[in-house]
DNA sequence: GCGACAG
DNA sequence: ATCTTGTCGC
């Protein structure tokens, strides 16, 4: 797929924080996704254990069906460290590259991330989402920030996550008897379709099959790989 | 200053 | 995220 290519991205912790000021600014957060939605994506990343190397995976179903049509990885590195609410910073390049090898997009894509459950409303998926201007919803594993109250452990039972004034995402059951996931609008859909799409993705396990899918192939792939020699 | 803190 | 064996439960 074609989109802004990937400059060169040194910057300090606080030149990123300033741009992700300026980018929430243009996230959407409506229902502008297509009225068909026939290819839903996931992305995961993985790390070396001493944080060498990064591997970063984009797994793309069809959809309602969820059965696999496509497959993206890409290998690299990043200077840039984890940093709580910077985490795009770190990920995203490599993310880039992965969704630059797809011959064609999807409709929708799952992160393995916040959306705009952020402290500047920038999370990873947002960010991917105005890269590559394609509707993005986060499905993160645990919370970043806002308050919330426990939803029920049945699945489909959700509780917004606020901030303030703020309804910032959904704590969202997708299994029943599992921890809940906090969904949120990345970019180009709303609080409503972002749980929908979420519920729609998962079958018999927590995580949706999209970004599910993702992380198994990151994992094999880290796997597969032979660790590189020290520099010390 | 202290605690929180996606992956 | 990663380091790790077995173990409890559907």
């Amino acid at each position: 797929m074609d989109f802004p290519a990937l400059h060169a991205w040194d910057l300090s912790p606080r030149e990123a924080v300033a741009l992700q000021r300026r980018l929430a600014a243009q996230v959407v957060v409506a229902d502008r996704l297509p009225a068909r939605i026939n290819r839903v994506a996931g992305v995961d990343v993985s790390y070396e254990k001493h944080g060498r190397i990064f591997f970063a995976a984009v797994s793309v179903l069809s959809f309602p069906d969820l059965e696999p049509l496509a497959e993206a990885t890409a290998r690299g590195h990043s200077e840039f460290p984890y940093i709580p609410g910077l985490l795009s910073f770190r990920e995203l390049p490599l993310v880039l590259q992965a969704f630059q090898r797809l011959a064609q997009a999807p409709e929708v894509i799952l992160v393995d991330g916040q959306g705009i459950a952020h402290p500047r409303r920038l999370g990873l998926a947002s960010h991917l989402g105005l890269w590559l201007g394609v509707p993005t919803v986060g499905c993160a594993k645990s919370r970043l920030c806002g308050e919330h109250v426990a939803p029920g452990t049945e699945k489909g039972a959700a509780t917004p996550l606020r901030d303030g004034e703020d309804v910032i995402g959904t704590v969202l059951t997708t299994r029943t008897g599992t921890k809940p996931l906090y969904v949120s609008p990345g970019h180009l859909v709303d609080q409503r379709r972002a749980v929908e799409i979420t519920l729609a993705c998962c079958r018999r396990f927590r995580q949706p099959e999209p970004t599910r899918r993702a992380h198994h192939l990151s994992n094999q792939l880290r796997r597969s790989t032979p660790t590189p020699p020290e520099d010390r």
